[in-house]
DNA sequence: CACTTTTCCCAAAACGTTTTGGAAAAAGGA
DNA sequence: TCCTTTTTCCAAAACGTTTTGGGAAAAGTG
């Protein structure tokens, strides 16, 4: 029998009874000591081929696995990377977070790591989150979605040097690793593309201000009309509410259209997508008809919907992927600055980008 | 100077400089012992009131926080609980992921316990990330979603006595903790308000089977027709697809459509709603007025909608609180079969549930 | 053969807590 | 006063790894 007085208690205890072998039992049944086993298995040089084998060959056959808490407190390293995620603001598409986690997760897992998840219901206690995972030394990076204009999270960071990665931008100008999607590009696309279908009245139903993934939007939209010779009128720039993207958006789409000149086309992020079918189902106005949509980002309804709609998709798992393997390398030790990554988005026309009628 | 050889490297070495405090310099400060120090922060009756007062305004005034991995090692646990989501099988409401995962952090947090997220492809990939964290040591216990009639990982944690929680239920006889919907009631609920408005052709357009919460509506379904004293009509019953809600839906509700005897009103998953609503579209049947619609779950778009709908509406978030305080009390050593609750869901009459006309 | 180098292994320390098992000091009881 | 009890503290061990700093044996070198 290889246990020991120290060893696990097995078959006796409450709750959990554990099947698994320790180091020190493992090097026992080896005959070798718990250093030569740890340093086989980490195949390090200065043990045996024969015994390194030995000792692997035995490993697997007794299911042995390096407890991790113990490695975590010898190493100094948490293997952990910590998300925090705010329900009030889901804004965004139905799949988004599964997206992005998808992608993360797939990524760190490889390397050992772990993803703990907090969940804030407001700014306040995203921070507080935060703070908890960072100076309670819960893990060893952060990454950070939902990114505001001014974000109180990236300069707490950024003091502490404290590695993370952005998933999107913010504006301060300290050197910091992120990956976004190229917003701008994507909508100066669409809107060129719209403009080039004959597209003269185009309009922008745009993210509230205050995040920043909007930025981009606007300043895509403004460079496309720009290229397609249009001029910007201030009139056909709404901006619907995170809290209730559909009822705002509903709204601004009646307002657009009491215009005397009102648009021919709408640009916006697909959570808005709701309110824009029910207010222009409302005018009776047909959506690929009577007015050209181009949405950001795919969602299911957008798929179904009657006349199915063109969109800008943006690859938010192979982004989720990219942020995990960035925050790794940055938390060996690399310079965040050299990782700035701006993700093309592509466009999808399907049914709701006609010419005007 | 409280540093020693030991302590924290502060001002040097590359990546994050820890601005903490561990124990054994607390204890120096305080000119005690770690051992006393630790005692203190802990309530122990055998450190004096007076003392007790001095260490816990020193720990605050210096910020310190026991380090967690040492805790764990020492403890022999790792404080932490795991769930493994499948993006794949995303077939529920926008919001249902994040609520239940905010319910559950909510109340483990306060425990200080860390929520730890697997991601999986698919079936076999979520029974590898759930033997990951169980038999890597890396959780203390499981949180389940998407439970399947036959549902291995239930087995498998059963036959190891692993502390674990059900959001769901399952067939297994054994006894274990879950949190459940009373998916039968809510649907038998329903099923009776429409036969009580004078619907005599009720649809259902369930789940798929496979997994357990069709069951639970289809006997609801089959429980409010019989109590209404209708007749159980096979061809009024339908499964819309896990992996394409819309489209499947879609075609069920033409397919309904051709009887000769056709449904005044369908009962469904709310995830199914955008098909459900096309295809009326597509018949010109207008929801709410010509078909009685109500679903089971709240979604945006069921708010939205033209005619907004009728619906069920499952507390997620509480239910999650639920899940997490369980499974906290089950880690502690207590009975899991003492844990087995089934919420009730309200039922919200909006637009969509008038009588037949 | 003697001396150096290489190969292979290991004892001990360290990571930062909590728990165990006292022990000294103070208080109480006669 | 002396003995017992209570109060208050602490040294050492333990949790399970990895790393440090050798050291013995084997292999090369002259």
């Amino acid at each position: 029998m290889f246990l020991e007085q120290s060893g696990n208690r097995i078959g006796f205890g409450e709750g959990f009874k554990s099947m698994t072998i320790n180091l020190k039992q493992l090097s026992k049944l080896l005959k070798l000591s718990p250093t030569t086993v740890s340093r086989a298995l980490a195949d390090y040089p200065d043990v045996s081929a024969k015994t390194r084998a030995r000792v692997k060959q035995m490993a697997i056959q007794q299911g042995y696995q390096p407890n991790p808490v113990a490695r975590r407190l010898q190493k100094g390293k948490t293997e952990t990377i910590g998300i925090v995620i705010t329900p009030e603001q889901n804004y965004f598409s139905d799949t988004f977070f599964i997206d992005l986690l998808s992608g993360i997760s797939n990524q760190i897992t490889r390397a050992g790591y772990e993803l703990i998840l907090g969940v804030a219901s407001d700014e306040e206690h995203e921070m507080q989150s935060m703070r908890r995972m960072v100076e309670g030394k819960r893990v060893d990076g952060m990454i950070l979605t939902l990114i505001r204009e001014q974000d109180p999270r990236v300069g707490y960071l950024l003091d502490r040097d404290f590695p993370f990665v952005l998933y999107g931008r913010t504006r301060d100008t300290r050197p910091y690793a992120f990956v976004d999607m190229d917003g701008k590009q994507a909508f100066e696309k669409a809107c060129t593309y719209l403009a080039g279908l004959g597209h003269r009245r185009i309009a922008l139903l745009n993210g509230e201000p205050g995040f920043m993934f909007p930025v981009g939007c606007r300043e895509g939209y403004e460079s496309g009309l720009f290229l397609s010779g249009l001029e910007l009128d201030p009139d056909l720039i709404r901006e619907w509410k995170h809290k209730d993207p559909s009822q705002s958006s509903y709204r601004w789409t009646l307002e657009l259209f009491k215009n005397d000149n009102p648009p021919t086309a709408i640009l916006f992020q697909t959570e808005a997508v709701n309110g824009i079918f029910k207010g222009l189902d409302e005018l009776n106005l047909q959506p690929g008809k009577d007015v050209a949509l181009i949405g950001y980002d795919d969602l299911e309804i957008a798929r179904i919907h009657r006349s199915s709609l063109s969109v800008l998709i943006p690859q938010v798992r192979e982004a989720g992927q990219r942020v995990g393997n960035i925050l790794l390398d940055v938390i060996k030790g690399e310079d965040p600055g050299k990782f700035q990554e701006i993700h093309q988005v592509e466009m999808v026309i399907r049914e709701t980008s006609l010419p005007p009628s």
